[in-house]
DNA sequence: AAAAAAGGCTGCCCTAGGGCAGCCTTTTTT
DNA sequence: AAAAAAGGCTGCCCTAGGGCAGCCTTTTTT
């Protein structure tokens, strides 16, 4: 049964993408870095002496892969013009998952949600939330859950609301401990509390944000 | 009343930085969408060609300017390294507002949520909530709301979540009409539904989508 | 093991594109 | 109205940086 569990968790991370090989790699991950850091893309050279090359002859060839395999593309002849392929930004969604009055006057911006990466890491992913389990926590059908992967689920907290594949399908629910066993709770009474021996549980994320798309047909 | 409220909504776009002139603006405006198309800067070159301009000098210049008045900055003497400032980035946050089971294991991306722009236009603006009047609506305190300024408020659907002005303050209800009053109703049957002469009701914007991240400290 | 692909290097070409002096014109401030 | 700032232009310099031929070496596939 484990040993299920295990194939599932890999093959989340299954990249539907023509592989790279390990230089094309190292230099694609670089990349990735660089333009994140910097808002825009290195020269051959700067990649040159950042993948320890003493000619751009081989950054170029690792680069026309990575082209041919729709990682990224570019301006030909044009400097600093390389961009990461469109949907590889962002968060991917890996599918779907059951479950007053201010008297102060808006004035200038106080501060800013830089929708671009502030609280997304690398890693994470995405799920689209179908059902309403978890109505109660305040995540609804359709809503999208950022979840972060678990390195050590020992150390997940009480209430954690997390993504857990157990052996009838994956669920969002609230993650409690019970002895040696683990409740997944739901926010919705209408839906029981599902108990399992810990180590039939598989933690495949926590949540870490919620974002909700405001469908204006549905806005009664 | 009228211009006061009219008073509120020019405070809202007031710009907090140094004021451009007419051409660094339109370059500042065209340097932003050119970024925003290509995911890289533009040449000076090019900036002069869009420019109408016969020499790169001008541009030059008006680069300078917007650097020293903050607006951009860039790597010096490196082609197409022009970012735009950090903060500049994103949405800007204006202020506080009241306010089951899938068997399909996760596989490969079926489509991506880019945060980097997807559903977020150009003047949307965003709000975070204070309070817990629209529970029900399934936002909550703390939660960050994108909103989209309205151009026509006799376009509002009945039912639309909106950020309303009226004098007590501004806060964010449901939107509804009742002959020539407008009703503002909480998602939450603890708030009572208030009700105005819809001239005296100032949209400040609809909401387009929620946006929550999940403070660990806080999952219980 | 053999063949193919990828990686690497030297060395060179050449243009995209940044920078700036000097001077004039237009716009904005004072 | 005068002064200051911004905008514009010509014309030139020069280097950052893309491109590639040719050949050898290492890795990956078959």
């Amino acid at each position: 049964m484990v040993h299920l569990f295990h194939e599932m968790t890999l093959m989340l991370w299954l990249n539907p993408m023509e592989p790279l090989t390990t230089a094309q790699q190292e230099l694609y991950d670089w990349l990735i870095d660089y333009i994140r850091a910097n808002q825009h893309s290195p020269s051959i050279r700067q990649m040159m002496r950042a993948m320890n090359l003493r000619s751009p002859a081989p950054i170029q060839s690792r680069l026309e892969h990575l082209k041919n395999k729709g990682y990224i593309e570019w301006s030909e002849g044009k400097a600093r013009t390389i961009r990461v392929r469109d949907d590889v930004r962002g968060v991917p969604i890996l599918g779907t998952i059951a479950a007053g009055f201010v008297n102060e006057a808006f004035t200038d911006a106080v501060e800013r949600l830089d929708l671009n990466g502030l609280p997304i890491q690398s890693g994470d992913y995405a799920l689209k939330v179908t059902g309403d389990s978890m109505v109660e926590a305040m995540i609804q059908d359709g809503d999208v859950v950022i979840m972060r992967p678990v390195k050590d689920p020992q150390g997940i907290r009480e209430g954690t609301i997390v993504a857990a594949r157990v052996e009838s399908g994956t669920t969002l629910k609230s993650f409690h401990r019970q002895g040696n066993q683990v409740q997944l709770k739901p926010a919705n009474p209408n839906y029981p509390v599902m108990e399992f021996p810990a180590d039939l549980v598989d933690v495949q994320g926590r949540l870490v944000a919620v974002w909700r798309g405001i469908d204006p047909d549905f806005t009664v």
